[in-house]
RNA sequence: GUGGGCGUAGCUCAGUUGGUUAGAGCGUCGGGUUGUGGCCCCGGAGGCCGAGGGUUCAAGUCCCUCCGCUCACCCCA
């Protein structure tokens, strides 16, 4: 029995992590772009964060988070999602006090314990950004906007649907909920088993129901939308048109909820075709009450999560081959350990330059060449060490040229940085 | 936790009504004269046919159990 990857957790190998990569890149682009500051916290967090900061009674909570004792009893949790923890960080740090607003980004692994499928893992990974301390609706704006500029780098716009909700403030909701609940009740039996429980714990998810059914009892249900304060629809009203100000192609979706509980107000999905039954590619919304939640200052924000491996699956274009730009080709111990010391030297200069660590015939050392995609091969034998003359081929014109031992390095240096430049 | 689909070389897959040494393409390595890559040609390496039982003279092929992967429910990024 070979070892294997636990269930859900998976090995990057390298044509993926290119591919990461060029994602990270990307998002931190646009992130330091918009002004946001990197901050990293740990992956492991007393479950407390957890527990209190996304609701005890959320499925997350309840039953996906990876939670054990370590040696002294304490208990902890692998974070099942970036924000929490975030909150901590600046609770504990008072980063608020630097700054009155905090304008954060992290990348990293997440956990949960459910069972794996298509854009679904155990460890996945998420380009997350948190606004901390302000309650701005054009804080809820940049927050989509950054969203949507990493997700349409990657994926065809015509793909892409924007859906936006306001759930209300602690001021309307409860009346909503309140009402909501009723109607559940007066109408149990038309709803399925599923929703008949969600109707208990988390009423609001009745609405994400894919039954037929029970979307038409839905119909007649008591939506947000007709309960919110005058002051959430004004945010809504603001944050709507900036996103407008923006360009930025949106819906509105007044059955869209979310699954933790400290989000307010503004709430958004990206969702993407080709993604099967996962088709959230980034989410997030306003989280007010969340600071002090974790006993620190009634601070506002706004955040949003990019699911990486959704990004994946959405990303068609192929990197670029990586490409070498010089190859030497060396035979025979003496021509091989000058070559080394030209290579030590090309390497210090910037140049990628690869060359065969085993004893291998011309023929296999060209091969090797190609494989790395050398734009030169610089061949050098005992004849050349006797010629004091080494041949440079441009694998690509196929010409060949002869370059002085004496300065070498320094020529190749000079040639292949220029062509570099064209 | 509940369903469906699938497990044969590194990868994608063939494998006839159960029948002898399990195949192909791609990849990999080597060769196609003395020191020159890609294309082409030739050759090599690489498989307890997911695991364990059973039926049979005979199992990759049939039956059972388990394991794994995968998609969906659920939930969510």
């Amino acid at each position: 029995m070979t070892l294997k990857a636990v269930k859900g957790f998976k090995d990057i190998l390298p044509e993926e992590a290119r591919k990461r990569q060029r994602i990270e890149e990307t998002a931190r682009q646009i992130f330091e772009g918009c002004g946001l500051e990197e901050i990293r916290t740990p992956i492991l967090e007393r479950t407390e964060v957890f527990a209190r900061g996304i609701g005890e009674h959320t499925d997350i909570v309840e039953k996906e988070m990876y939670t054990f004792e370590d040696r002294n009893g304490q208990l902890l949790t692998l974070r099942p999602e970036a924000t929490a923890g975030i909150l901590r960080a600046v609770i504990e740090h008072k980063l608020y006090n630097k700054s009155p607003l905090l304008k954060l980004y992290t990348v990293g692994p997440m956990f949960r314990h459910e069972r794996p499928q298509k854009g679904r893992l155990r460890q996945f990974h998420q380009l997350n950004v948190e606004y901390i301390g302000s309650s701005s609706p054009l804080a809820d704006a940049e927050v989509v906007f950054l969203a949507y500029e990493i997700v349409s780098k990657f994926a065809d716009q015509d793909d892409l649907i924007l859906e936006m909700n306001s759930l209300g403030c602690p001021k309307c909701r409860p009346l909503h909920r309140k009402d909501l609940v009723l109607f559940l009740k007066n109408n149990v039996e038309d709803f399925c088993e599923d929703c008949q429980r969600r109707a208990g714990l988390n009423p609001l998810r009745v609405f994400d129901c894919k039954n037929e059914e029970c979307q038409a009892v839905l119909k007649f249900a008591p939506v947000i939308k007709h309960y919110i304060c005058p002051e959430c629809a004004i945010h809504m009203g603001k944050v709507l048109d900036a996103l407008e100000a923006f360009e930025i192609p949106f819906v509105q979706n007044a059955y869209l909820v979310r699954g933790l509980d400290y989000y307010k107000r503004t709430t958004f999905e990206l969702k993407a075709r080709g993604l099967g039954a996962q088709s959230t590619v980034a989410a997030g919304g306003r989280y007010d009450g969340l600071s002090s939640l974790l006993g620190g200052p009634d601070l506002p924000g706004v955040g949003m999560a990019v699911g990486v491996e959704r990004l994946l699956l959405l990303m068609k274009e192929e990197l670029a081959p990586r490409r070498a730009d010089l190859f030497i080709a060396a035979l025979g111990d003496e021509a091989r350990t000058e070559a080394l010391y030209w290579i030590g030297y090309l390497r210090r200069q910037g140049l990628k330059v690869e060359y065969s660590l085993e004893d291998k015939s011309l023929k296999a050392q060209m091969k090797q060449a190609d494989k790395a995609g050398a734009r030169y091969c610089l061949i050098v034998g005992e004849r050349e060490m006797d010629e004091e003359e080494a041949i440079l081929r441009d694998m690509k014109t196929k010409e060949q040229e002869g370059i002085d031992l004496d300065d070498l390095p320094e020529i190749l240096v000079e040639k292949i940085k220029s062509q570099g430049d064209e």
